[in-house]
DNA sequence: AATACTTTATC
DNA sequence: ATAAAGTAT
């Protein structure tokens, strides 16, 4: 029997891994290959690459230095290695994103011109994006739907990994490769007027791996997950799992973490906040241009600002001087960090939406660029339903107030202070100890809330106006075009 | 077909 | 207390 490949992607384990089964089983050896593709790693941050560098690095000495890793188109590198190694089965956990689905298909294709097969066995979710159905056939077009739908029909419970005999061929790159600069400076992904703001040296980024994951994991079952629940809203109580980037590179799966929390009020919220990963998921498997467009017909006839005022505003944005503390203390905690608390981005997200008037695309790409978490579609739809234009049955006036945030899930502004401390921050009359710790000069906020809340309704109503009179009805959801659904549902 | 449900804000 | 508008059962 010949070898078999192993393509890894965002399954970086070796137990728990349903493909890995399958190449065991086909192959009397397996080769383990890694490919770094410049389409994917072109518009991701130094944390990411960090992050991901360290995450191979750990699974190449699992596999006793035996990865493969290749640089290049994987049409091409991924037939290559198959061919030279004998094998006749490349084993893949599926991709469900709009580029990782083109290129396996691509990729199962080059594979099949000299008899090969791409097999693709299992998702880095609960349940397979495309799967869950609403009573009627349709896509849930709202989370709480998709939740029930999903705790009702259950998931796998995780399995040990197969024994296996590694072996290798040649590569011609290494995970340390990821550090390097982009190829062109052109390619960072940015427009050119955001080169040269500070990048976030990452000082403080989480351990990768498997090993990390399943320590944090332990970690956070036995200290967190009891308060979890009334807790994690709390960005200064550092409540939450930061799991995130262990899931995104699939170090855990989300079906090992659900068996370690157990039962209980901490759990179940745990579930359902792995719930929305798989929610976004599978809204991007049905739509997949809504990681570019807005889902809702009428989010393309918002009205953004734009020009030398809206870029300052940005900047003021993006490196935390907008002189509201929670924003502030959200995007210096990105820079720092390259991981931010949900609640944070969700109201750092609002004011660049709601109060500045930017395109959410721009926040979401600086998020993505900057997140070691960062994930196409829990980014881009979480950006989306900020700013309205998402899944979200009530998003009209979903406009965070950013101090009313401040107070109610930071009242002992534990987490503005880590964050913004020698910042200069106006400190409330009320604020009693706090007053004496900040007691720095007072920081003008970049544009009043009330005011701008006024103005992102007027747009609003604005723009449901004109995509009703352009022949799109005010509520009708989805985009025309690019969508999986097949035609009359 | 009526009703519950929205990671909320303002009056 | 109530706005406001959609989904899904």
């Amino acid at each position: 029997m010949p070898a078999a490949v192993m393509w890894f992607r965002r399954d970086l384990r070796l137990d728990d891994l349903p493909a890995l089964d399958v190449a065991a089983a086909a192959g009397d050896a397996v080769v383990p290959l890694f490919v770094l593709d410049p389409r994917v790693y072109g518009p991701v941050g130094p944390n990411r690459r960090r992050f991901l560098a360290c995450t191979l690095a750990e699974l190449d000495r699992q596999l006793g230095g035996k990865l493969v890793v290749r640089r290049g188109d994987p049409a091409d590198v991924v037939p290559a290695v198959a061919a030279e190694s004998g094998a006749k089965t490349v084993a893949i956990t599926a991709d469900f994103g709009p580029y990782g689905a083109r290129r396996d298909r691509a990729v199962g294709v080059a594979l099949a011109r000299q008899g090969a097969v791409l097999r693709a066995v299992g998702s880095p979710y609960l349940v397979e994006p495309g799967t869950l159905r609403s009573a009627g056939g349709g896509r849930f077009a709202v989370f709480t739907a998709y939740l029930r739908a999903l705790e009702r029909v259950g998931w796998e419970a995780p399995s040990p990994g197969p024994l296996v005999r590694f072996t290798q061929v040649g590569g011609d790159a290494a995970p340390d490769d990821l550090l390097g600069p982009p190829a062109r400076p052109g390619e960072q992904g940015l427009p050119a007027w955001w080169r040269g703001l500070p990048m976030g040296l990452a000082a403080r980024l989480p351990t990768a791996g498997t090993a990390a994951a399943h320590a944090a994991l332990g970690r956070f079952v036995q200290h967190s997950l009891g308060t979890y629940a009334q807790l994690r809203d709390n960005p200064g109580a550092d409540a939450t799992s930061r799991l995130s980037p262990y899931l995104h590179f699939g170090s855990l799966h989300p079906r090992s973490v659900l068996e370690a929390a157990g039962t209980g009020k901490g759990a179940d919220r745990l579930r359902t906040e792995l719930a929305w990963r798989d929610f976004y998921a599978d809204v991007l498997w049905h739509q997949p241009r809504s990681a570019r467009e807005p889902l809702q017909a009428f989010g393309r006839h918002l009205r953004w600002d734009s020009g030398g005022a809206a870029r300052r505003r940005f900047e003021a944005w993006a490196t935390g001087t907008t002189g509201y503390e929670l924003v502030d203390a959200a995007m210096r905690q990105l820079l720092d960090e390259g991981w931010v608390h949900n609640r944070a981005r969700m109201v750092a997200a609002s004011f660049l939406v709601k109060d500045l008037h930017l395109d959410w695309r721009l926040g979401a790409r600086w998020f993505l660029w900057h997140l070691v978490d960062g994930d196409l579609a829990s980014n881009q739809h979480g950006w989306q339903w900020v700013a309205g234009t998402g899944t979200d049955a009530a998003p009209f006036h979903r406009i965070f107030n950013p101090e009313l945030q401040r107070q109610r899930f930071d009242p002992e502004r534990a987490y503005v202070r880590r964050y913004v401390d020698a910042g200069g921050h106006p400190v409330e009359e009320d604020a009693g100890a706090a007053a004496a710790t900040i007691g720095a000069p007072t920081m003008e906020v970049v544009v009043d809330h009330a005011a701008e809340r006024r103005e992102a309704l007027a747009r609003f109503a604005e723009a449901r106006q004109s995509a009703a009179m352009d022949g799109h009805p005010g509520g009708q959801r989805g985009v025309r075009h690019g969508s999986r659904e097949r035609a009359g549902r």
